[in-house]
DNA sequence: GTATGATTGAAACATACGTTTGACTGACTA
DNA sequence: TAGTCAGTCAAACGTATGTTTCAATCATAC
């Protein structure tokens, strides 16, 4: 019985801050569905913030030692040219996708948790969470970078952050309102693998052949700005 | 001095929405920085929740008609076998983009807010965030799907949503912490449609070639990771 | 059995929130 | 002038929030 309260708190907790929003669940709300007393989160956790904390550490850092792992093996393994880039796309999006549906329904939850943290939260949070997330940054862009020795580094950071929303996008979305059916989890990650490897190989358009069209209304982009007028 | 308190409630609401989420910032924080009364948001918009409805609506609306407009005159312009994939992606990430970086530093703004009410926010808001985007949904997905016809239709509209994650990733992670240097807006629009224009049209891997190698226990030895096999 | 330290419980605390109220302003009309 | 009405303002309302308090409980070691 010892951290069972504890657990409670945290598995309800990420549910509902996943559902609801970082901000409008209440500590009063986990609580309850959790069967426990108000008390025990800061008892526990000392906080609000410290409990979101608690949940992130949770679920990044065994997500983020797979990635690594299934890196670190992809390397050994294929000591010449290195990994294809489709091997190194599966290492990349395999496991926060594996993680996320293993729980059946759960799937959306950590992803869309993570998303919310780009733009909600404290600065302090901000911080752990990029954190937490640097290690991989810089493992996988230089094994993209590998991969792909035509492309400019910048390019390749760039087109990593891509991966990470298509991702993130699926996650949160993919189920709603019918836009993306329903598909056995294999065949979502595979489409993902696809796309994400596919977009990485993309041929660099040079600089001086970038010739962007109008695209803004000729007229003014959004209607009577009332600051400068 | 008509609607000017109005305006100021807007644009002042929109930033800090993008900036600590909607349940994050309260009406106080708003007046005060627009220099406005605190009531003047339940006068003008009726309640907090109507302010975040109009601030959406004046955002995308102009956004969407200009991506209909793009396809409108792309697909009149080329009669006989349709856009091609470039064109036809940068119909649909230019406008948002542009409307993004019109204003210079509130490059993430739009988008960033978008993608909190993924998440976030009653039922009701949802669905008309989601009704507002279903029209260039319905557009995009037939013009993609003309252009890339051995792809199958529920991969083409993944497809497209993992366009939007990558162009909301960018948007919001964009010049946060380095991983993506600041960039043209040029150059960082053309990065985005070579990606996904690449990513679009990547080959489909057929079900029975779907061989997803075990990615999830760490202690399991990881055998077979053969990536093509 | 009793003392001890960790955990739980109910209640209260102070604060911040969205919203409402009612008086007030100022420009325009009859 | 008197009247109307959209707009602004300071203040208050009721509620919900995160956190704290302190007594009660429990398991365990003496």
């Amino acid at each position: 019985m010892a951290g069972e309260t504890r657990e409670r708190i945290l598995d309800v907790a990420e549910r509902l801050f996943a559902d609801s929003g970082f901000a409008s669940t209440s500590l009063r709300d986990i609580t309850a569905e959790a069967g426990v007393n108000l008390a025990a989160v800061n008892y526990h956790f000392g906080s609000k913030e410290s409990l979101l904390v608690a949940i992130l550490e949770r679920r990044i850092r065994p997500v983020n030692d797979r990635r690594l792992a299934l890196l670190d093996e992809l390397e050994s393994r294929t000591a010449d040219g290195g990994p294809t880039l489709e091997q190194i796309v599966a290492a990349f999006v395999g496991p926060p996708f594996q993680s996320a549906i293993i729980e059946g329904t759960r799937r959306r939850e950590l992803l869309k948790l993570a998303g919310q943290l780009h733009s909600q939260a404290n600065p302090e949070v901000r911080r752990l969470f990029i954190q937490q997330f640097d290690e991989i940054r810089i493992r996988f862009t230089a094994s993209f970078q590998r991969a792909l020795p035509d492309i400019d580094p910048e390019e390749v950071a760039r087109r990593a952050l891509y991966i990470v929303g298509a991702m993130s996008f699926m996650m949160s979305w993919g189920d709603e309102s019918g836009h993306v059916p329903s598909q056995a989890p294999e065949r979502l990650l595979q489409s993902l693998i696809d796309f994400a490897s596919a977009g990485m190989a993309a041929p660099e358009t040079a600089p001086s052949r970038i010739a962007v069209p109008e695209m803004l209304p000729a007229d003014a982009s959004i209607a009577a700005h009332g600051g400068h007028a």
